[in-house]
DNA sequence: TTGCGATCCCTTTTT
DNA sequence: GGGATCGCAA
């Protein structure tokens, strides 16, 4: 404490400035009214938005009253972090400060006014599953069949107006055709059964706070003032419903002065308009906040010049764009390495040997790159399988960044859905779920005689199930197996009181109880020990390693952290609320908490693994080498996205995000035959290849490179082998362009293609393609004898002409 | 009521 | 190629 008077500000200043440029500087320095923060790929934007908290923590403001909304949980805990490190690991200098994701943000406002909201403090966040699962029930109570109306689509288009702030009678107001007529009847009888099961989907999170936030004075007011500082990170990606939330808590500011928000984000890295985000927003925020000031920050301190140069030239290419310098000034750095391969497999094992070269070039050396420094994108999930074979065969260490991978599990799913139904007793989806799993004699039809009844009455199933034995035509046998279900639940819940001795005292306890109780341990026991499976084994793992996470999440859960379940007093200290049983309130926090994990925050550094993930999930980190897979028509750009330029400028900026994730090497491979649902399909090489600057690639041909001996030996002419420029990515004269990019490969400058040489057997011939990298592989035509692929390093080659 | 096998449909990206 | 769903047999 003492220390820290004595501190000169001074020395304040260099510790939060000393390595900052100016337009960073000044972008940490502007607290006060609206500020927009044009931040290009690697431009230090994490940094200045935490020495901007830091910053104002230092200018006296109370970390409660700052608000800041970042894209992942993940993101968040970095940026809380790296805050707290800034400010000399002190916890007391952070308490109070929210970092969070908005549907975190929404989630936790929702439950502490829940009432307000219209809804209980209990309600069960609902995925996409889930969300179908309800969708098919409505659509077949109003009498449609789900093949004309399937749910998935219904519920995207309910949910882009949700994310328009569209509620289901204001959607039905304005449908005037047949199918947006259905859709807002589905719409409506979506919400109500969402309403009744006492559940939210992701959307509704936003919508319903705006709505708060909009119609409660009190409880904005509240929002306005404890947060004073507001800071959006990855404003591009935010939609109109997180437009309006965000300013709605930002208020009118104080004494006539504007609001303090600041949003950063790249209009370059939009890549989420599918979802309903607007690159819009930032012309409205400006609009919206007149006198904004804007800073750009342009200046690359992540990629080499070669990366760069590739990321902006291809930039380039969107019309629909504010022009925004990129620029280094770091020298040399390989270049963008381009590769064509025969097909998916081809393509993994070449990946597998870069990535493998990579790390070996690099050993012993002071910068040695390491398997967690290395990530492979891809623009389809589906795309990973075959390069996760690929690593493991290799014996690559290597995660997946799906974070509901794990909570996607079938048992682990059934678990939590006992976890939900315990929380919230008229959670109808999840007591599907879970009703006869194990089997326990409630068969389809005794459960649906149940449903209709809830539906008959307006009642969550589960209060159907506890009258069934009186009211309903269903057989003893089903009576007594529904009564000891229903006996089982009040066992666990305490009767719903989450009080008394039989009632566990901690969540890790809770969770193992209903696995162990439900009879789900004892089930899969069973089938692990009758097939004695690897899989079935594993189930049983991920049973303990739910409850592991329970016990990890009670470590973790700070009460008085939770905005969900605290009031503050005037000097915005937390209080706890204690109207809720303790049990009951960390269970509802756990709940949320795994409901909203995103595939981003899976990534994990210190597992000394390659790191494999969509292209979506790559936004926001860097990598020291990258390779990025799947360049070809169809994939990257979407076949789905090639309907509109705005779309097809999306896939671009998609590319984009996945080029300026690479700091020092970059590898784009594109797939001459790719097996799409079982059929192999011939692939036209991605438009956006052909954007890439030549200067800073080097092309390579391996589509004609092939393993056995017999397999290359006068394959040369056959259909198929060959690379044939197509489409937008042929350029003029492919021949010539193929020459340039080939021999701009500096390493194979002594075999140009085109070049004539004389092999010691095959006597004379010419280089056809040839490779980058230490393996050098070089396809000449011989006289005669025909073509054959060699690698350049045992063929003894001779150069003729 | 349960469990297994055949058939159908699919395919973007995610909180 | 694979997952989900449906239908049928026990």
């Amino acid at each position: 404490m003492l220390q820290e008077e004595i501190n000169s500000s001074s020395q304040e200043e260099s510790e939060l400035f000393g390595d900052l440029t100016a337009p960073q500087r000044q972008a940490v320095r502007t607290t006060e009214g609206p500020l927009l923060v044009l931040a290009g790929a690697g431009s230090g934007k994490t940094r200045v938005i935490t020495r901007r908290i830091a910053y104002l923590i230092r200018q006296g403001v109370p970390p409660w009253s700052i608000l800041a909304v970042t894209f992942t949980n993940k993101a968040a805990a970095e940026m809380r972090e790296r805050v707290l490190h800034v400010l000399g690991h002190d916890p007391r200098q952070t308490r109070g400060l929210t970092v969070t994701t908005f549907h975190s943000l929404c989630a936790r406002l929702l439950r502490r006014y829940a009432e307000a909201a219209g809804l209980k403090p209990e309600f069960s966040i609902y995925d996409s599953a889930d969300q179908a699962t309800l969708a098919k029930r409505v659509i077949a109570e109003l009498q449609l069949s789900t093949s004309n109306w399937p749910p998935r689509s219904v519920l995207s288009a309910i949910s882009s107006a949700k994310n328009d702030l569209l509620d289901a009678e204001e959607f039905a107001a304005r449908a005037h055709d047949f199918y947006s007529r259905t859709v807002a009847k589905i719409y409506q009888g979506y919400q109500k059964a969402l309403r009744l099961a006492g559940a939210v989907d992701f959307d509704d999170l936003l919508v319903l706070t705006a709505k708060l936030l909009k119609g409660n004075e009190q409880v904005r007011r509240e929002c306005n003032e404890r947060w004073r500082y507001l800071l959006i990170d990855e404003y591009q990606d935010t939609n109109h419903a997180q437009f309006v939330i965000a300013s709605l808590i930002a208020g009118n500011g104080e004494e006539g002065r504007p609001p303090n928000i600041c949003v950063v984000g790249d209009p370059d890295q939009a890549i989420y308009g599918w979802r309903g985000a607007d690159i819009e927003n930032i012309l409205e925020f400006e609009k919206s906040y007149p006198g904004t000031n804007v800073i750009t920050l342009g200046e690359n301190f992540r990629s080499t010049a070669p990366i760069l140069s590739a990321a902006d030239r291809l930039i380039r290419n969107n019309t629909r764009r504010k022009h925004k310098d990129l620029f280094t000034s770091r020298q040399g750095g390989d270049r963008v390495e381009v590769t064509l391969t025969r097909d998916e497999n081809h393509e993994a094992s070449l990946v597998v040997d870069w990535l493998k070269s990579v790390k070996d070039e690099r050993d012993g050396s002071p910068t040695s790159l390491t398997w967690r420094e290395m990530a492979v994108f891809y623009r389809t999930n589906s795309l990973s399988r075959v390069i996760e074979d690929a690593l493991r065969s290799a014996g690559i260490p290597y995660t997946i960044a799906r974070g509901t991978a794990f909570y996607d599990r079938e048992e682990v799913k059934t678990a939590v859905a006992y976890l939900r139904l315990v929380a919230n007793a008229s959670d109808d989806v999840s007591l599907g779920r879970v009703v006869n799993t194990p089997t326990r004699g409630i068969g389809a039809t005794t459960f649906r005689k149940i449903e209709e009844h809830a539906l008959r009455h307006g009642t969550p199933v589960l209060q159907a199930m506890r009258n069934a034995g009186q009211i309903l035509d269903v057989a003893g046998r089903g009576a007594a197996a529904v009564g000891k279900f229903v006996e089982m639940i009040d066992e666990w819940t305490g009767s719903g009181t989450f009080m008394g001795a039989s009632v566990s005292a901690t969540l890790a306890e809770l969770v193992s109880r209903i696995i162990r109780d439900s009879g789900l341990e004892a089930m899969y026991r069973a089938q692990a020990k009758a097939s004695g499976s690897d899989a079935d084994m594993e189930r049983l793992d991920n049973l303990d390693e739910l409850v592991s996470s329970a016990r990890q999440f009670e470590m973790e859960f700070d009460a008085m952290a939770d905005p969900a379940s605290q009031t503050h007093d005037e000097d915005g200290l937390a209080r706890p609320d204690d109207s809720t049983p303790p049990l009951l309130a960390m269970l509802r926090a756990y709940l949320e908490s795994i409901a909203l994990v995103a595939d981003a925050d899976a990534v994990d550094a210190s597992q000394g693994a390659v790191t494999l993930m969509t292209l979506h999930a790559a936004k926001g980190l860097e990598f020291k080498a990258v390779a990025i897979i799947g360049l070809e028509e169809g994939q990257l750009p979407h076949s789905r996205a090639r309907e509109s330029i705005e779309q097809l400028e999306e896939e671009r900026r998609l590319c984009f995000v996945g080029i300026t994730r690479a700091m020092r090497r970059l590898l784009m491979t594109s797939s001459r035959y790719r097996t799409m649902r079982g059929i192999p399909e011939r692939t036209i090489p991605s438009r956006f290849l052909d954007e890439l600057p030549r200067e800073v690639t080097v092309f390579s041909d391996q589509a004609e490179v092939t393993g056995g001996l017999e397999d290359f030996i006068e394959r040369g002419e056959g259909p198929g082998t060959r690379f044939e420029p197509e489409g937008e990515f042929a350029p003029r004269d492919s021949k010539r362009a193929k020459l340039a990019w080939s021999s701009s490969s500096a390493k194979n400058a002594a075999f140009p293609v085109g070049a004539i040489v004389r092999h010691p057997q095959f006597g004379e011939g010419e280089i056809v393609t040839i490779t980058a990298g230490a393996n050098a592989r070089a396809t000449i035509r011989f006289r005669g004898v025909g073509t054959k692929t060699l690698v350049l390093e045992y063929a003894r080659l001779t150069r003729v002409r």
